[in-house]
DNA sequence: TGTGTGTGTCCGGTATTTCAGACAGTATGT
DNA sequence: ACATACTGTCTGAAATACCGGACACACACA
């Protein structure tokens, strides 16, 4: 829906992309798996060839290598393919490589199931916030959020906690401009969101709403590296409409167990 | 340790494996990727250049490369790699791609809890059986098993189920002949291992015990793809002391819920 | 101090791979 | 019936990614 900006974007001054630039077959291969994980859905290799921008055939080449190595699979029976088992397993084995992470899942679990809201693990890839897990309440209505997606850093509770290690100029440098622009067209200043950053380090959580959404009030707390540095956030996404005496107490829960699982003092 | 063996060997009469072997660096990534779900743990670059006998040079280009894409990511400070954070989005991604993963994930949760046994998600990567998920029971001494790991087919009760949409011939084909050797150096005899397979397809489950290791009865059962074929079973591995009375309670209770999951009628 | 082993980077040549385009086959719409 | 659009496979040829090997540096051991 937003990928023919490409040219329009491009068309003032640089020279993009022009048609023939032959690239390697690992760049390839890593755009494509990017590509789908954007698209988030089984694609056809026309699409990805299109998505990727590459030549037809070469995507088929490599999406047969994948094929093989079972990194994609077919879905249904007309040329779809989407990730395939040996991605479970690579990720599972990411999830699984240290200790930590099985104590983070039965926090999760845990905090899911006594609070009957939504808890996310968060933290950054690149310069935009992604959702790494996320326990979603039983009931009918859900506040859900698909892992994997996106989202520009100053939306989100977490980002300014994840990027409290950062001095002012460095976050300056870092934010993409048009990550500050809000979906319904607000702009959030970089002064305030600066402030923010700040006041997250001293109080050790952040909480924002009305930001990403108008209906949620979203609260993080970080969990620290041995180091010290925070590179994910224990993360609950409430209805905006929570009672305050409600809420202070969800914090409280949630700084408790984020500080937990902290490897460093919070 | 087994690298220079190249010159050596080569001069005899068998090219084996030459060093000048020019790869694709797509295949080189695949290796990479598996050699290090095989390894388990963190590795140093020389050491996968040793595991996938790529040149080093090349091998470093290619690091480099998955790791901007977070693909890999360093961990700990002396130059080890394991499995990045994309991976996790990816194999996330695949699990959730089909609302039925996540009715399986609840059946293994659900299990896991009513019985406290170990429930195992099971299916064929290549020729080998492979785990590919895994619900722990929460006692001090568990059976468990890495998902991921690869194990030969004719050791397992699924590997039955899993390969009974074969003829005998096929079979034969399929599997390797020294994966009929167990560890402790007995033999399975084909065709009883093809009576097996058959017995299960009647069936509609599959017990063994004693194969992969002395201490376990594991027993599976089926679940369907729509157009009836096994790609996947439910699989309980149960102390092998285990008294039959709950033996047969629980197998049925497997069957059953492997029967809700199925997509056609078992 | 010297010897051995391993790391991370760089370079130039060539064996290979990517690419463009053509092809036959299939589906869709007019 | 034709036209259009897409799929999956092949081909030759040019561009280049991979390789071997060299380098400087660091660490361990004797």
């Amino acid at each position: 829906m937003t990928n023919e900006a490409i040219e329009v974007l491009g068309a003032d001054s640089i020279p993009v992309q022009r048609g023939g630039e032959r690239k390697r077959g690992i760049d390839r291969v890593i755009m494509l798996l990017e590509a789908l994980l954007k698209h988030r859905a089984p694609a056809r290799v026309g699409d990805i060839a299109k998505m990727i921008n590459a030549p037809r055939s070469t995507t088929y080449e490599i999406v047969n290598s994948l094929l093989d190595a079972e990194m994609l699979e077919n879905v249904g029976s007309d040329g779809h393919v989407y990730f395939g088992r040996a991605m479970h397993l690579f990720g599972w084995a990411y999830s699984h490589h240290n200790a930590h992470y099985r104590r983070i899942i039965e926090t999760m679990d845990a905090m899911a199931a006594e609070t009957g809201e939504t808890v996310q693990l968060c933290g950054l890839r690149g310069n935009k916030y992604v959702v790494l897990d996320c326990r979603g309440s039983p009931g009918p209505f859900r506040i859900s959020s698909d892992v994997g997606v996106e989202v520009p850093i100053p939306w989100t509770a977490s980002g300014r906690l994840l990027l409290s290690h950062m001095s002012d100029d460095e976050v300056r440098a870092f934010i993409p401009k048009e990550d500050f622009r809000l979906r319904d067209g607000r702009v959030i200043a970089q002064d305030a969101f600066l402030a923010d950053i700040a006041n997250a380090r001293e109080q050790g959580f952040s909480e924002t709403s009305g930001l990403a959404d108008s209906f949620t009030w979203c609260m993080a707390a970080p969990l620290r590296e041995r180091s010290g540095a925070i590179t994910r956030t224990l993360c609950l996404v409430l209805p905006v409409d929570t009672p305050q005496p409600r809420r202070s107490e969800l914090l409280a829960a949630l700084r408790e167990r984020a500080r937990n699982l902290s490897l460093a003092g919070n």
